[in-house]
DNA sequence: CACGATTAAATCGTACACGATACAAATACG
DNA sequence: CGTATTTGTATCGTGTACGATTTAATCGTG
């Protein structure tokens, strides 16, 4: 009788449908697709989307605190930030008391679409088919693996 | 005393450590982050990566069967394709019996790949700090979520 | 058999995403 | 003080990713 850890087949090993990672990059696809036709009515893209809702919680964030919550480089956000400004979201200012960074404000308008967006994340709760408390257990599990994962990233 | 149903602060909703999407976008991310010294190594792109995982599990296949598993376009998957194509891992050619769909086989190079990617998992694995049931168990979730907004998605 | 409809890839335009690099402002330190 | 180093953004090049469109091949129906 073979033993239990040994008995796998090798494709086992290699079959995309026993990737965790893989689970995690089509179900951020899914997700992205879901959200969409949602945000498609704000005139904004996903990061776009995260990047306001930072800015909603707390307003004139600077770069790199925006990029350190949202795990993003400036090369990502510096253009990102720059749509954002182009659509009369939010104005890009140097801080005065320290020029090399930039701080992000709301413009009325920005603080406007907050209004607009608040059924986005009920929607999207709906989409996934979960209860509260089993999303917010997922939610908990999945951002740990997260961090882990970073921890290993970087250090 | 309040109702432990309706005592959630509004800033709870818009709080972007309680998105189920931004933990797994992050996640992806990380993930991405811990692949990318492993992969570099084999000259691989991550998504160039999960294209030959299919490949290596199953030769010859079309474009759009490639795209479904990936759950990504042709536009997408055509510039990917030809990049490991000029890898010399690939080659790309007509179906005989039906001249729309294009068949990606491994050149011997492609599957002499796999030798040197087969310790990629397990690294992967122990990166994730999980132990092999926990991240069984997180796939299945995580799949499932997936499935469930995908049938959202598209439905 | 013909011809409109469908299908499979490819192409194009826009928007992430990152590493490497550049550059200016701020800090450290002799 | 003045220069070396560090820090915060921005820029550039490469590679996803998708929707809209195009093109060519196949299929369906008359």
């Amino acid at each position: 009788m073979p033993n239990a850890k040994d008995d796998k087949k090798p494709d086992d090993v290699l079959n995309l449908g026993n990737f965790l990672c893989f689970a995690v990059y089509s179900a951020n696809h899914a997700f992205n697709r879901v959200y969409k036709p949602l945000l498609d009515r704000l005139g904004l893209t996903y990061p776009q989307y995260l990047a306001m809702v930072l800015l909603w919680g707390e307003d004139n964030q600077t770069v790199g605190g925006l990029g350190e919550k949202l795990f993003l480089e400036s090369s990502t956000l510096t253009p990102l930030l720059k749509r954002l400004e182009a659509l009369g979201l939010v104005k890009r200012s140097r801080d005065l008391a320290d020029e090399r960074q930039v701080r992000v404000q709301l413009t009325d308008q920005g603080r406007a679409l907050r209004e607009k967006a608040a059924e986005v994340p009920q929607c999207i709760l709906e989409a996934s088919g979960l209860e509260m408390g089993e999303a917010k257990r997922l939610l908990a599990e999945i951002t740990a693996l997260r961090n882990t994962l970073d921890r290993t990233g970087r250090g």
